[in-house]
DNA sequence: TGATTTCATCGTTCATCGACGATAGACGAT
DNA sequence: ATCGTCTATCGTCGATGAACGATGAAATCA
Protein backbone atom coordinates (compact mmCIF):
# COMPACT_ATOMS: atom_id res chain seq x y z
CA UNK A 1 0.00 0.00 0.00
CA UNK A 2 1.55 3.00 -0.98
CA UNK A 3 -1.11 5.79 -1.96
CA UNK A 4 -3.85 7.27 -0.29
CA UNK A 5 -6.52 4.90 -1.03
CA UNK A 6 -7.45 1.31 -0.65
CA UNK A 7 -9.72 0.61 2.19
CA UNK A 8 -13.54 1.24 0.99
CA UNK A 9 -14.84 -1.34 -0.75
CA UNK A 10 -12.20 -1.83 -2.93
CA UNK A 11 -12.58 1.00 -5.23
CA UNK A 12 -9.70 3.04 -4.86
CA UNK A 13 -11.23 7.22 -4.68
CA UNK A 14 -9.69 8.67 -7.38
CA UNK A 15 -7.70 12.39 -6.14
CA UNK A 16 -10.49 14.48 -7.99
CA UNK A 17 -13.45 12.26 -6.64
CA UNK A 18 -11.29 13.14 -2.58
CA UNK A 19 -10.78 17.03 -4.29
CA UNK A 20 -14.87 16.93 -4.97
CA UNK A 21 -15.57 15.85 -1.35
CA UNK A 22 -13.53 17.79 -0.08
CA UNK A 23 -14.61 21.14 -1.71
CA UNK A 24 -18.23 20.36 -0.63
CA UNK A 25 -17.12 20.11 2.73
CA UNK A 26 -14.66 23.56 2.71
CA UNK A 27 -17.72 25.95 3.18
CA UNK A 28 -18.35 27.15 6.79
CA UNK A 29 -22.13 27.29 6.22
CA UNK A 30 -22.07 23.72 4.40
CA UNK A 31 -20.25 22.08 7.52
CA UNK A 32 -23.11 23.59 9.72
CA UNK A 33 -25.42 22.60 7.69
CA UNK A 34 -23.35 19.06 8.10
CA UNK A 35 -23.93 19.54 12.01
CA UNK A 36 -27.48 20.49 11.82
CA UNK A 37 -28.12 17.04 9.98
CA UNK A 38 -26.55 15.21 11.97
CA UNK A 39 -27.29 12.97 14.48
CA UNK A 40 -29.70 11.24 11.68
CA UNK A 41 -31.90 13.82 11.85
CA UNK A 42 -33.31 14.41 8.78
CA UNK A 43 -34.47 18.16 8.14
CA UNK A 44 -36.49 19.85 5.40
CA UNK A 45 -35.19 23.13 3.99
CA UNK A 46 -36.90 25.67 5.51
CA UNK A 47 -35.34 24.30 8.70
CA UNK A 48 -31.70 24.89 7.74
CA UNK A 49 -32.85 28.56 6.99
CA UNK A 50 -33.99 29.18 9.83
CA UNK A 51 -31.16 27.85 11.50
CA UNK A 52 -28.47 29.38 9.29
CA UNK A 53 -28.95 33.29 8.80
CA UNK A 54 -28.89 32.68 4.79
CA UNK A 55 -31.17 33.45 2.16
CA UNK A 56 -33.44 29.92 1.02
CA UNK A 57 -31.98 30.12 -2.11
CA UNK A 58 -28.73 30.05 -0.66
CA UNK A 59 -28.84 26.91 1.39
CA UNK A 60 -30.84 25.44 -1.27
CA UNK A 61 -27.78 25.54 -3.49
CA UNK A 62 -25.44 24.56 -0.35
CA UNK A 63 -27.43 21.64 0.03
CA UNK A 64 -27.79 20.66 -3.48
CA UNK A 65 -23.62 20.65 -3.60
CA UNK A 66 -23.55 18.43 -0.86
CA UNK A 67 -26.13 15.94 -3.03
CA UNK A 68 -24.30 16.30 -5.73
CA UNK A 69 -20.87 15.62 -3.81
CA UNK A 70 -22.88 11.97 -2.30
CA UNK A 71 -22.93 13.22 0.97
CA UNK A 72 -26.30 13.99 1.65
CA UNK A 73 -29.42 12.34 0.31
CA UNK A 74 -32.60 13.86 -0.55
CA UNK A 75 -35.82 12.78 -0.95
CA UNK A 76 -38.21 15.00 -2.55
CA UNK A 77 -41.42 14.52 0.29
CA UNK A 78 -44.94 16.12 -1.06
CA UNK A 79 -44.17 19.82 -0.25
CA UNK A 80 -41.09 19.42 2.15
CA UNK A 81 -37.99 18.03 1.31
CA UNK A 82 -35.82 15.56 3.57
CA UNK A 83 -32.12 15.78 3.43
CA UNK A 84 -30.22 13.19 5.59
CA UNK A 85 -26.61 12.29 6.14
CA UNK A 86 -24.67 10.03 3.93
CA UNK A 87 -22.84 8.22 6.77
CA UNK A 88 -21.28 6.07 4.65
CA UNK A 89 -20.24 8.66 1.89
CA UNK A 90 -18.84 10.97 4.93
CA UNK A 91 -17.23 8.27 6.70
CA UNK A 92 -15.16 7.45 3.46
CA UNK A 93 -14.14 10.64 3.20
CA UNK A 94 -12.80 10.61 6.46
CA UNK A 95 -11.01 7.39 5.52
CA UNK A 96 -9.47 9.18 2.72
CA UNK A 97 -8.23 12.22 4.77
CA UNK A 98 -6.80 9.57 7.55
CA UNK A 99 -5.05 7.51 4.35
CA UNK A 100 -3.62 10.72 3.04
CA UNK A 101 -2.36 11.72 6.50
CA UNK A 102 -1.10 8.46 7.14
CA UNK A 103 0.76 8.36 3.78
CA UNK A 104 2.02 11.66 4.02
CA UNK A 105 3.68 10.60 7.55
CA UNK A 106 5.12 7.51 6.80
CA UNK A 107 9.29 8.11 6.56
CA UNK A 108 10.05 10.68 9.22
CA UNK A 109 11.70 13.20 8.01
CA UNK A 110 13.75 16.00 9.13
CA UNK A 111 11.95 19.03 10.20
CA UNK A 112 12.69 22.33 8.91
CA UNK B 1 -20.12 17.62 23.65
CA UNK B 2 -22.44 18.66 21.15
CA UNK B 3 -20.11 19.97 18.25
CA UNK B 4 -17.79 18.71 16.83
CA UNK B 5 -14.87 20.45 18.23
CA UNK B 6 -12.60 19.49 21.07
CA UNK B 7 -10.20 16.75 20.90
CA UNK B 8 -7.04 18.33 19.73
CA UNK B 9 -4.83 20.06 21.95
CA UNK B 10 -7.79 21.82 23.41
CA UNK B 11 -8.33 24.52 21.26
CA UNK B 12 -11.49 24.07 19.35
CA UNK B 13 -10.90 24.80 15.70
CA UNK B 14 -13.45 26.69 14.38
CA UNK B 15 -15.91 26.04 11.39
CA UNK B 16 -14.01 28.76 9.57
CA UNK B 17 -10.51 27.16 9.69
CA UNK B 18 -11.46 24.11 9.47
CA UNK B 19 -13.09 25.12 5.89
CA UNK B 20 -10.16 27.21 5.19
CA UNK B 21 -7.88 23.79 5.44
CA UNK B 22 -10.33 22.09 3.50
CA UNK B 23 -10.17 24.36 0.96
CA UNK B 24 -6.44 23.89 0.63
CA UNK B 25 -7.33 20.30 0.37
CA UNK B 26 -9.74 20.40 -2.24
CA UNK B 27 -7.71 20.92 -5.29
CA UNK B 28 -6.18 17.34 -7.06
CA UNK B 29 -2.94 18.88 -7.66
CA UNK B 30 -2.79 19.95 -4.23
CA UNK B 31 -3.30 16.41 -2.91
CA UNK B 32 -1.00 15.24 -5.25
CA UNK B 33 1.81 17.92 -4.37
CA UNK B 34 0.89 16.85 -0.55
CA UNK B 35 1.57 13.06 -1.42
CA UNK B 36 4.87 13.91 -3.78
CA UNK B 37 5.26 15.75 -0.19
CA UNK B 38 5.06 12.92 2.01
CA UNK B 39 7.25 10.50 3.71
CA UNK B 40 9.11 13.09 5.03
CA UNK B 41 10.70 14.04 1.89
CA UNK B 42 11.01 17.82 1.41
CA UNK B 43 10.59 19.15 -1.95
CA UNK B 44 11.82 21.93 -4.10
CA UNK B 45 9.44 23.71 -6.09
CA UNK B 46 11.04 22.49 -9.24
CA UNK B 47 10.80 18.88 -8.58
CA UNK B 48 6.62 19.10 -7.81
CA UNK B 49 7.13 21.28 -11.14
CA UNK B 50 8.24 18.29 -12.78
CA UNK B 51 6.22 15.87 -11.71
CA UNK B 52 2.81 17.60 -11.96
CA UNK B 53 2.78 19.11 -15.71
CA UNK B 54 1.55 22.58 -14.67
CA UNK B 55 3.60 25.47 -15.03
CA UNK B 56 6.03 27.19 -12.52
CA UNK B 57 4.37 29.86 -11.37
CA UNK B 58 0.64 27.38 -11.20
CA UNK B 59 2.88 25.16 -9.09
CA UNK B 60 4.19 27.67 -7.10
CA UNK B 61 0.98 29.38 -6.16
CA UNK B 62 -0.15 26.34 -5.14
CA UNK B 63 2.41 25.51 -2.58
CA UNK B 64 1.64 29.37 -1.33
CA UNK B 65 -1.94 27.94 -0.58
CA UNK B 66 -0.94 25.06 1.47
CA UNK B 67 1.60 27.05 3.44
CA UNK B 68 -0.98 29.78 4.56
CA UNK B 69 -3.24 27.01 5.35
CA UNK B 70 -0.36 26.15 7.65
CA UNK B 71 -0.48 22.74 5.94
CA UNK B 72 2.34 22.89 4.46
CA UNK B 73 6.14 24.25 6.10
CA UNK B 74 8.50 26.30 3.73
CA UNK B 75 12.07 27.56 3.85
CA UNK B 76 13.80 29.12 1.95
CA UNK B 77 17.26 27.78 1.11
CA UNK B 78 19.98 29.42 -0.85
CA UNK B 79 19.01 28.93 -4.10
CA UNK B 80 15.97 26.10 -3.71
CA UNK B 81 13.26 26.23 -1.57
CA UNK B 82 12.26 23.44 0.75
CA UNK B 83 8.71 22.48 0.85
CA UNK B 84 7.67 20.03 3.87
CA UNK B 85 4.67 18.78 4.96
CA UNK B 86 3.38 20.23 8.50
CA UNK B 87 2.20 16.07 9.92
CA UNK B 88 1.36 18.16 13.25
CA UNK B 89 -1.55 19.78 11.46
CA UNK B 90 -2.64 17.67 9.03
CA UNK B 91 -3.04 15.22 11.71
CA UNK B 92 -5.30 17.90 13.34
CA UNK B 93 -7.80 18.35 9.84
CA UNK B 94 -7.58 14.61 10.36
CA UNK B 95 -9.05 14.39 13.26
CA UNK B 96 -11.32 17.41 12.57
CA UNK B 97 -13.06 15.40 10.01
CA UNK B 98 -13.12 12.46 12.32
CA UNK B 99 -14.73 14.24 14.62
CA UNK B 100 -16.92 16.00 12.06
CA UNK B 101 -18.47 12.41 11.00
CA UNK B 102 -18.63 10.88 14.36
CA UNK B 103 -20.77 13.93 15.48
CA UNK B 104 -22.65 13.58 12.42
CA UNK B 105 -23.60 9.92 13.00
CA UNK B 106 -23.90 9.76 16.67
CA UNK B 107 -28.21 9.10 17.24
CA UNK B 108 -28.82 6.61 14.40
CA UNK B 109 -31.66 8.03 11.98
CA UNK B 110 -33.84 5.89 9.79
CA UNK B 111 -32.49 5.81 6.15
CA UNK B 112 -34.46 7.52 3.33
C1' DT C 1 31.92 39.00 -14.85
C1' DG C 2 28.42 36.89 -17.25
C1' DA C 3 25.26 33.05 -18.02
C1' DT C 4 22.10 29.85 -16.02
C1' DT C 5 19.09 28.05 -12.74
C1' DT C 6 15.47 28.40 -9.32
C1' DC C 7 11.87 30.70 -7.50
C1' DA C 8 8.18 34.24 -6.24
C1' DT C 9 5.36 37.71 -7.82
C1' DC C 10 2.66 40.52 -11.08
C1' DG C 11 -0.80 41.12 -14.47
C1' DT C 12 -4.18 38.94 -17.34
C1' DT C 13 -7.82 35.93 -18.79
C1' DC C 14 -11.48 32.74 -18.18
C1' DA C 15 -14.34 30.08 -15.21
C1' DT C 16 -16.53 29.16 -10.98
C1' DC C 17 -18.38 30.39 -6.40
C1' DG C 18 -21.37 32.70 -3.17
C1' DA C 19 -25.04 35.41 -2.32
C1' DC C 20 -29.31 37.49 -3.41
C1' DG C 21 -34.10 38.52 -5.24
C1' DA C 22 -37.60 37.01 -8.21
C1' DT C 23 -40.28 33.48 -9.94
C1' DA C 24 -42.81 29.25 -10.78
C1' DG C 25 -44.29 24.64 -9.38
C1' DA C 26 -46.27 21.62 -5.96
C1' DC C 27 -48.69 20.85 -1.99
C1' DG C 28 -51.83 21.69 2.07
C1' DA C 29 -55.37 24.36 4.19
C1' DT C 30 -59.47 27.12 4.09
C1' DA D 1 -60.83 27.56 -6.26
C1' DT D 2 -57.84 30.38 -3.88
C1' DC D 3 -54.40 31.45 -0.65
C1' DG D 4 -50.21 30.66 1.83
C1' DT D 5 -46.14 27.78 2.38
C1' DC D 6 -42.09 25.29 0.95
C1' DT D 7 -38.79 24.45 -2.68
C1' DA D 8 -35.92 24.56 -6.65
C1' DT D 9 -34.26 27.15 -10.27
C1' DC D 10 -33.02 31.27 -12.97
C1' DG D 11 -30.51 35.46 -13.75
C1' DT D 12 -27.40 38.71 -11.94
C1' DC D 13 -23.47 40.67 -9.65
C1' DG D 14 -19.16 40.91 -7.29
C1' DA D 15 -15.40 38.20 -5.63
C1' DT D 16 -12.37 34.49 -5.87
C1' DG D 17 -9.86 30.60 -8.11
C1' DA D 18 -6.93 28.52 -11.57
C1' DA D 19 -3.92 28.81 -15.11
C1' DC D 20 -0.45 31.04 -17.87
C1' DG D 21 3.54 34.02 -19.55
C1' DA D 22 6.65 37.57 -18.38
C1' DT D 23 9.63 39.57 -15.24
C1' DG D 24 12.97 40.29 -11.59
C1' DA D 25 15.72 38.72 -7.62
C1' DA D 26 18.98 35.65 -5.66
C1' DA D 27 22.20 32.04 -5.99
C1' DT D 28 25.19 28.93 -8.58
C1' DC D 29 28.27 27.86 -12.30
C1' DA D 30 31.54 28.72 -16.01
Amino acid sequence: MKSFSARQNCRAPSVEDVAHKLAALSHPARLEILQRLGGGRSCCCKEVVEHLDLAQSTVSQHLKILVEAGLVRYAPERQRSRYQIDQAALAAVSASVSALVESCCAGEGADI
